[in-house]
RNA sequence: UACUGUUUAAGG
């Protein structure tokens, strides 16, 4: 059974869901009994597909069968949600989880994060932030980056750096993907200073700035017709040994 | 053995 999960998980992973499904199919075939792990696979191979009802279709055969789901096999279905934009039922999932006794995870709180910021509920999302924390559940870096990078395309900067100051001053690991998120932010906003002064500092730590970075960058320079401060940050990131992509 | 975060047109 582990090597048939193995297998499936591997047909998820590259996205041939119909492999994936007739080695599901040949393991009960075998008189296997699939266990949370294969259903977990699948519902993450449909779902990563956008492939909704199937993957909750997978979630439900497994729960017919008498299997309980952990944290993490509902965090693959409200992951599900969340990419397709359904923030209701990604909400009414976590209402389960609660309701069944278990302590939803920092990942679970993050994709709700998540949801809820793609959503333009970035109220609501600072509400569920305190209340994580009120809960007992420490954010990581994920729960910073995805509120950075929520408040930023919401327009409010101000929570955005907020939110960024309170990672650093919580001794979160700041990393790549958190500078580039407030990077994207700043540049955006029109706030070259700030932009320039964040990537000095990220220099000062010895963190190299990758494609994501400069293509923010120069994304939002183009956007607001300086071309040529973004041809400008082109020739920077060929000097500092960055291929464009 | 599984789950989450950063950039990406224009026109219609």
């Amino acid at each position: 059974r582990f090597a048939y999960n193995v297998i499936i998980r591997y047909f998820g992973h590259s996205g041939q869901l119909d492999l994936a499904m007739e080695t599901f199919r040949e393991m009960k075939g075998m008189g296997l009994e699939p266990d949370v792990y294969t259903y977990g696979f699948l519902v993450n191979a449909f779902g990563k597909a956008g492939r909704v009802q199937e993957a909750r279709k997978f979630f439900n055969d497994m729960l017919d069968r008498g299997f309980t789901p952990n944290v993490p096999t509902y965090n693959l279905l409200m992951n599900t949600y969340r990419k397709v934009g359904q923030l209701d039922a990604a909400l009414g999932l976590f209402a389960d989880v609660k309701k069944k006794g278990f302590r939803p995870s920092v990942v679970t709180y993050n994709i709700l994060l998540d949801s809820l910021c793609r959503r333009g509920r970035v109220g609501a999302a600072r509400k569920l932030f305190n209340k994580m924390i009120g809960d007992g559940c420490t954010p990581d870096s994920y729960t910073y980056s995805t509120l950075v990078s929520g408040l930023g395309k919401a327009g409010r900067v101000e929570d955005a750096l907020k939110i960024f100051r309170e990672m650093v001053e919580r001794d979160e690991i700041v990393d790549l993907i958190a500078y580039n998120s407030l990077l994207a932010t700043l540049a955006k906003a029109g706030n070259m200073q700030r932009v320039w002064n964040l990537m000095n500092e990220m220099s000062r730590k010895g963190l190299i700035p990758d494609t994501n970075t400069y293509n923010s960058i120069m994304n939002a320079l183009g956007k607001s017709n300086k071309p040529d401060a973004a041809q400008e940050v082109f020739g920077r990131m060929v000097e500092a040994g960055c291929k464009p992509d």
